[in-house]
DNA sequence: CATGCGGCCTGGCAGC
DNA sequence: TGCTGCCAGGCCGCAT
């Protein structure tokens, strides 16, 4: 489900919720997401102070004192909510992190292609998470970083920015939206962008995941925040979901096709 | 190496 | 009212 504006707003929204709390206990109510739940993982959190919550990529840090780690992924389906006064848990809530009185970080993934995992030490050395590409917002992803990395490469340029290994965060709502804002067409190879239009194209990027940030994420079925609020950019989405639908830009009509099995929507018109 | 495809899961919805 | 098939914010492993 989330992008990365959605796993941002996550995290910009539990820092105030959980830092500094302490864990009292973890329920774990199935054994397997993606990889299987270690059995480790509430003895080895229990009696331990959050520090700090950050993002990377797709992934939710969760550092504890004592140089430990947890390390979520939310999947296509998963989402995480705080409760300080929770409900009673279904059968996709997998995982309460429980602080005492104070409340619970309940992690819930219906599809379960999300991922918990506890780590010791650097989270970023994690393998999982040490051969991604740069973060779109970093001054490490620019003009002269996309413009290489593509030369020679023959996938076309939506596939190429949803590898993570290109850049991370950008799945499939916000490749659409920035080739629509770019003009580029999907299906193009992306060795074959010019300079110039991938500087439109990192341009692009780097503004919708900001505008994004600022919407509380994109909820098209059921993306909700820590404190069960739905992202507002859904109503800024300009193609995705939109096939049939007039471009804003030209009067020319959204159209959906398919790559690499995944819904892409363009505008045929403004986007070349 | 680069590319393309199926598989992993469940739920919701359209169409019959 | 079923049932069936298709679709969904991701990612990995395998065959070519």
């Amino acid at each position: 489900m989330p992008e990365l504006p959605e796993v941002e707003t996550i995290c910009q929204g539990l820092t105030p919720l959980i830092q500094q709390l302490d864990v009292t206990d973890v329920v774990v109510r199935s054994p397997s997401l993606r990889l299987p739940i270690s059995k480790d993982l509430a003895s080895s959190l229990r009696g331990h102070r959050v520090l700090t919550i950050c993002r990377r990529a797709k992934y939710l840090l969760i550092r504890f004192h004592g140089d430990l780690s947890l390390l979520l992924h939310l999947g296509m389906s998963g989402t995480l909510r705080y409760f300080t006064d929770p409900p009673p848990f279904d059968r996709h809530d997998h995982v309460d992190i429980i602080f005492g009185t104070d409340g619970l970080l309940r992690l819930r993934d219906p599809r379960r292609f999300g991922l918990i995992l506890f780590v010791v030490g650097d989270p970023l050395n994690h393998p999982l998470l040490r051969s991604l590409g740069p973060e779109p917002l970093s001054d490490d992803f620019n003009l002269e970083y996309l413009y290489r990395s593509s030369r020679n490469r023959r996938v076309s340029v939506k596939i190429f920015l949803m590898d993570q290994a290109t850049v991370v965060g950008v799945g499939n709502i916000y490749a659409s939206e920035a080739l629509y804002s770019a003009g580029i067409a999907p299906w193009r190879s992306v060795g074959g962008l010019s300079h110039s239009e991938c500087n439109s194209l990192v341009a692009a990027i780097r503004a919708v995941l900001h505008k994004a940030i600022s919407a509380g994420g994109t909820t098209i079925r059921d993306f909700q925040g820590v404190e069960g609020r739905p992202g507002y950019f859904s109503q800024e989405l300009t193609v995705y979901g939109r096939e049939g639908e007039s471009c804003q830009r030209c009067k020319g009509i959204i159209k959906k096709m398919k790559q690499g099995g995944r819904s892409t929507f363009y505008c045929p018109e403004c986007q070349r």
